[in-house]
DNA sequence: TTCCCTTTTTGACATAAGTCAAATGATGTC
DNA sequence: GACATCATTTGACTTATGTCAAAAAGGGAA
């Protein structure tokens, strides 16, 4: 078995045995981008779970013939077309590279074998959507209840590294403003 | 065993076998509200899950000294204060029945007992908590990328039965718009 | 009916943020 | 170094939506 980034981050959680832990760890496949390949795009069903190992990367879509960034993945997290992932349906959703990115994978219909073998995984799952789902909460209330000057603050208190590593006009549409708010309300701090 | 309408509402997943279901059914105790009563509210722990027989509810915050609606619960829902009932933290949230209420819940920990017990059981968690993510993506996604008036025209589409039965000043906080801006919109259509 | 209280609408004005276009600043390549 | 390309900032103007205050409309209870 391959010493594995994903297995590690796994590891943290206590209730996932040895056994378990096998069972993903043969399962997982390694991939890498360049910086701006596509992982999945509208149209496409997302058939797989990601794990990011080094690199960042965001999912967008098209809103008006505009670009639209939904959120940021960096290093240990899981990332996936979400909605087409659970679903099945074709995602609406572009999934890009902003920096060179390695990691690893899992097929869903071999993840939800996995769920079915180990309920320890199943738990797994349960957990990582429950947290998701807290972060996105957040995000709604903050992101339509603050001004866009209050919001930008905010990312800068909890994910600094966001502004180093991803281009303004990504965190704009981000934060729901357009690039040249965003530049304005900088300007002023 | 009581015959009971949450336990009807698991019957439609088919993974869910009689003795889970039984082992559910034992574990809940039935609820109701008068109209404008609490169910949970802010610093509080929410320890229990709810599920909806009848009545209507609402998830509300204060910001900046006003009320904010989060969402609404009707008949066969499941509601929470997710992220206390997940965390076991103290709550920003108030609960508050719009219409008289009743139906059933379950303790935290009972049902985390359960889970433990019946893998079947996590699953349905699993699953309803990726349905509620999914529902709450939609909300911030359209939320913040289209107007007030096109908020408002979706929702008439999607939940009609909202503008039946909750006032106009809790949808239009809903929409994250203030009441005035909803009266206009609608005075327009 | 009449009164009271809550919900909804209307009016006048203020402001945050968007849009389009152009200028400036970075970055990398030959 | 000079050029091309991309990212960011600045300027001028527009617009959607918010705010505060007051008027109107509904809905019960006596």
């Amino acid at each position: 078995m391959i010493p594995n980034p994903f297995i590690q981050y796994l590891s943290t959680f206590e209730l996932i045995h040895q056994e378990a832990r096998d069972a993903i760890a043969s399962r997982l496949s390694s991939f890498s981008l360049d910086k701006d390949e596509l992982l999945t795009k509208e149209g496409q069903v997302c058939q797989r779970l990601f794990f990011l190992v080094s690199g960042c990367i965001r999912g967008y879509h098209y809103k008006d013939g505009r670009e639209v960034t939904n959120w940021f993945g960096f290093e240990n997290d899981i990332v996936t077309s979400f909605r087409s992932f659970i679903d099945r349906q074709p995602g609406h959703e572009y999934i890009q590279a902003i920096e060179p990115v390695s990691g690893w994978s899992i097929r869903r219909d071999e993840l939800y074998a996995l769920y079915q073998q180990h309920p320890a995984i199943e738990r797994l799952g349960r957990i990582t959507c429950e947290q998701y789902y807290i972060r996105l909460e957040d995000r709604y209330v903050n992101g339509h209840f603050k001004t866009a000057g209050q919001r930008y603050e905010d990312l800068m208190n909890s994910h600094p590294h966001f502004l180093q590593r991803v281009p303004l006009g990504y965190i704009a549409s981000y934060l729901g403003i357009s690039q040249e708010t965003l530049s304005r309300i900088r300007s002023k701090k």
